[in-house]
DNA sequence: AACCTTAGCAACCGCAAACGG
DNA sequence: CCCGTTTGCGGTTGCTAAGGT
């Protein structure tokens, strides 16, 4: 879908694969942060805004994906029971996790599981002095494993990421290299209204399309850069 | 087989907080 | 302190696949 504001064109919808890969490529070089510089510099054509959201909820190397395991389903609903509706709160404990998966899946699960126990302790007698979630605090194991820990194989974006990064010939070791602070310093004073021209896929196939829109980006980046007053040497090895 | 309902999920929207000049 | 921009959050919508009739 593709709605046009102010004479640009925005794209809104499902992400195809290629806008990821784009995503995650651009996301690497410039890390987490400048959404709207990213979304414009890459010719996404996306609000940074919908960048953040993808790469938040989807592309995030750390995501851990599948269902809920019964540890992480019961410090939901106690989180839930103690914040309420704060999922993104609820989502820093549970590593992975983010917090539109966590609302998401209170929605379809948790609420109908909690509705449905509120209704038996209704019915049943109050005379235990052990509640719910009291129980659940008391009985929580501790968290399965950090981020560092999940098998990063396991999800079709992990491999996705992956791919892209190596189709690129992208090595993820540059970027620590490179003092990323620094570069967007230098872009925040004088970050010149780059004017993404829509990505032009040409009529014959997505694969020359993709290509055509990598090269446009990085070649409007690499003048971006240039303009910075870095080292060639360095420049060289920003590009994917 | 066709239609309807529901569950699950991705993505959008509006608002508010944080940030920077 | 003010104001514009960016980021983060929570609510909501819309699409799709699965299951039921």
């Amino acid at each position: 879908m593709v709605t046009v504001m102010g004479g640009e064109e925005t794209r809104k919808g499902p992400w195809t694969e290629q806008e990821d890969s784009q995503l995650v490529c651009f996301v690497r070089l410039f890390g987490e942060r400048r959404w709207d510089f990213i979304a414009r510099v890459s010719g996404l054509n996306r609000t940074g805004k919908s960048c953040r959201l993808r790469w938040v909820n989807y592309l995030h190397p750390g995501l851990k994906r599948g269902r809920m395991t019964p540890q992480e389903e019961r410090l939901i609903l106690e989180l839930h029971s103690k914040w309420g509706n704060r999922w993104s709160r609820i989502a820093r404990r549970l590593p992975g996790r983010t917090d539109n998966e966590i609302k998401n899946y209170w929605r379809t699960h948790m609420r109908k599981k909690a509705q449905e126990r509120k209704s038996s302790y209704s019915s049943s007698s109050s005379s235990s002095s052990l509640t719910y979630e009291s129980s659940l605090t008391s009985n929580l194991p501790p968290m399965l494993g950090g981020i560092e820990n999940l098998n990063h194989n396991q999800t079709g974006t992990l491999s996705c990421i992956v791919s892209a990064a190596k189709e690129m010939n992208h090595d993820p070791g540059v970027m620590h290299a490179y003092p990323m602070e620094q570069i967007w310093k230098d872009i925040e004073k004088s970050e010149a209204k780059v004017a993404a021209p829509p990505c032009q896929v040409n009529q014959t196939g997505a694969a020359s399309g993709r290509d055509y829109c990598f090269a446009e980006s990085f070649l409007r980046m690499e003048n971006e850069l240039k303009k910075l007053f870095l080292p060639p040497v360095q420049l060289e090895g920003l590009f994917c």
